[in-house]
DNA sequence: GCAGCCTGTTAACAAAAGATAATTAATGCT
DNA sequence: AGCATTAATTATCTTTTGTTAACAGGCTGC
């Protein structure tokens, strides 16, 4: 990434097109896709400075990205992968608490909604590619620009109706319902990932994923 | 409301400040307290705006706020009581979706999240008193002004943080533990609704909270 | 007061889920 | 290939929940 702008001394531009012009130039359209994403039109010197603070990280299966206790400041876009939110309990279960997949934005919200550490550990399911921005530095960044303060709002209100619309499939449906709700709504994920994930992201167990799915295919037979 | 600002008409004022203070002593208390709640630091101008286009609205137990399938642009303050958001399931069931109380917002989250017809009816429990803008016009009103902005998306922040948390009951907890957790950080709730909004709002059913209450309290004599 | 309505509790039964363990299938590693 | 590990299924048993219905207490309207 820093290797990419090295060649880029941004001293004394003439316009904020030609700004806009030679990063694009010098980016991957993947990169460009997660900052289109992030900051809709947002100021060209702006967007400079958050292109040089963003990292491209590979992470090998299994590889924990934030680990529990942490304080993580970790904002990034899963370009590829599936990352995984989990928390052990007294028992030593994992629980799945979240999880995200490409083109989706994954963070600590403990850290960063909370100021506090996370509860949760968050690891890689598959061969995961994401790009990464520090939270605070770039809020601090930029404070106060118009357009960021839209995107991120955007940003969360995304968020937030996923969010709701997950506790109303807790409060309306039962575990089988949300089971051929995820299946219906995203049909690869059972191919990507184990069952017992799945399980625990419904709230039931493993043991009981496997009935419900019995059930249902006995009831397709009769 | 537009009773109290008629006789002020802002033509031409000196200063902000004025604004401000001419403002503030043409309103009760309770008033100012909900625009400092969503505007921190807004202009002046912008405040009395805002002022001009809010309606106080007192609801009777029962009556309904939001109604299915209504387009609803409401975005309230809660000054005082209850406003229950409801599902009506095929069986005839209502289902609590959401509570709200007082120093709390409510909105249809289908209308302004999804611009969509809300799938859900908003009623009041308890006689409530709720400070109501309409958000369309709001957000028009305050295009582009960055305390708003910022002051939206800490409010959004807010709503997904308490979202977030109650996806974490649903899958880490059971539903005793949902209900003890519950008693313990709202116990006032229980004295003002009734036992079946609260199971509902749990996920479970009326007579499942009864048995879970009467283990609780066997438990507890043992 | 009384009939009707609503709420909460209890009972009885069916269905589903949790816990545990054993078995089988799949996967990975050397 | 063979061994070890992990995942998924199945079985058994217990616990919990859903469903339906009955019943008691409280409240309301007439």
């Amino acid at each position: 990434m820093q290797n990419e702008l090295s060649y880029f001394h941004p001293c004394g531009p003439s316009t904020s097109a030609e700004y806009i012009i030679r990063i694009i130039l010098m980016l991957d359209s993947e990169k460009i896709e997660f900052y289109l994403n992030l900051f809709k039109g947002i100021d060209s010197a702006d967007l400079l400075k958050v292109i040089q603070g963003t990292k491209q990280r590979v992470l090998a299966p299994g590889e924990i990205y934030i680990r529990e206790g942490e304080n993580s400041q970790r904002l990034a876009y899963i370009k590829e992968g599936l990352i995984r939110c989990y928390h052990v309990n007294d028992k030593g279960d994992e629980i799945t608490v979240l999880l995200r997949w490409e083109e989706q934005i994954i963070a600590s919200y403990d850290s960063i909604l909370l100021h506090k550490p996370s509860r949760f550990t968050y690891h890689a399911l598959e061969p995961t590619t994401v790009l990464e921005v520090n939270y605070d530095e770039m809020e601090r960044l930029l404070e106060n620009k118009p357009v960021f303060e839209k995107a991120r709002y955007h940003f969360v209100l995304d968020m937030l109706a996923q969010s709701l619309e997950r506790i109303e499939s807790f409060v309306l449906q039962t575990p089988e319902e949300r089971y051929l709700q995820l299946i219906q709504d995203k049909p690869d994920l059972l191919q990507r990932i184990s069952d017992k994930h799945v399980a625990t992201l419904l709230g039931i167990t493993p043991v009981s994923l496997s009935r419900i799915r019995k059930r249902i295919i006995s009831r397709q037979q009769h």
